[in-house]
DNA sequence: TCGCTTCTGGACATTTGTGTCTAGACACCT
DNA sequence: AGGTGTCTAGACACAAATGTCCAGAAGCGA
């Protein structure tokens, strides 16, 4: 009510999200406490008080990373399918709803590696065990030793690849491609039902992040 | 001979070396003009005797990528093959040497390109006529509209995938591989011949190389 | 050796960023 | 209303980085 400004108050939730945003949308080398400061409107000192410093901010965001991305690919690609076409889809589920597997974070860990150790750790740690898992879904549906490693770093670079270049299309034009690419990915077709399935559940997935925004 | 410090001497091409490396190893962010002066151990005011200041280092920079590597693999996916596994060799060729196609450089590209428009507009451009000359390359080989863009796309997606990974295996570990890199991003086996000529070429290139550092 | 051009070193001013310290604002409990 | 714990604003000190200025070193041709 008064004229005077009032004090600005955020939560180390406030501080830790915009600074994944600065980290997803910008690079690491972008996520300083000054410019988090400006973006929130609130002190400098307020960060201080919630983190012991910048490198305490990074290492839980790194955390955060950990958590959340490293699990999603293991747990589609372990999961039982009649055939590799379904397998697969399975696995395509983690890349068109970002609320599962977040590859705008992954792409930005990775730039972060190129100078911190520490972290090109983790980022080599966690590609070794998603293609490790992805051979082992490939071996499953009967590939021979040896190709089913490299269909399965084909698979999983093709994706790497598609973050890496930024390509963005809608999603009924994705939807349009998941055919040839099965194709292109496994060798086989997929059957028409299987392709209905992953039609569906995309088109689902993209109304509730519709309802979530409106 | 006097016991007093020489002056250091460099050239505008010793500044653009060491960015350039550094841009390469460390992204753009770390190509500060302070820290180039470090590694050169010369003084900073020399930088600014060649340059106007850091942007026109940096516009350099983005040209001299420019130059190489857009022409390298529209060059190798233009070229005339019997077969399509003979074609996706030609391209391959651009992966194993760096002075051909420099795939580090276009990662810290595409790092550069968060956070700089016109970068991205040019790495987008690259992207775009890259993927358009490995399709033209494919249909040229007789798959079908609508494959031929895939097929383009994952060959493509998959090498940016796997240097964003940062895998490195040795000459001999890759070439193993070679077989079954074609049957998953052709569909269809090489010949014998093909895949001899292919070795061949690389093991040369890889003594060349190895003459040029001994 | 003189003088010209090229290039370097070091001083200066300014901006951006980190981290510390302290008074005091704000909320909540009694 | 008073007391306590939580959080913020702003001042301070410092480091890192950019860019400017100018005296002068080094090399070279006449």
């Amino acid at each position: 009510m008064g004229e005077a400004a009032r004090q600005v108050t955020t939560s180390k939730d406030d501080w830790f999200q915009i600074a994944l945003e600065t980290l997803i949308a910008e690079g690491v080398e972008r996520v300083k406490v000054l410019t988090l400061t400006e973006k929130l409107g609130a002190s400098r000192s307020s960060f201080y008080w919630f983190f012991k410093n910048r490198d305490e901010l990074l290492a839980q965001l790194l955390d955060h990373w950990e958590r959340k991305n490293t699990t999603a690919i293991l747990e589609r690609a372990a999961r039982p399918a009649d055939s590799i076409t379904e397998a697969v889809l399975n696995v395509f589920e983690c890349w068109i709803a970002s609320d599962i597997f977040d590859a705008r974070l992954d792409q930005a860990l990775r730039d972060w590696a190129r100078n911190d150790a520490a972290v090109a750790r983790a980022v080599q740690a966690a590609d070794d065990a998603r293609i490790e898992a992805l051979r082992a879904m490939f071996a499953g549906q009967g590939y021979p030793k040896g190709e089913d490693f490299i269909r399965a770093r084909v698979l999983y670079l093709t994706q790497i690849g598609y973050y890496a270049i930024g390509a963005s299309e809608d999603m009924e034009t994705r939807l349009s491609y998941v055919g040839h690419y099965l194709m292109a990915l496994t060798g086989r077709r997929a059957s028409d039902e299987e392709l209905a399935r992953f039609v569906a559940y995309t088109r689902a997935k993209s109304d509730e992040a519709k309802r979530e925004e409106g």
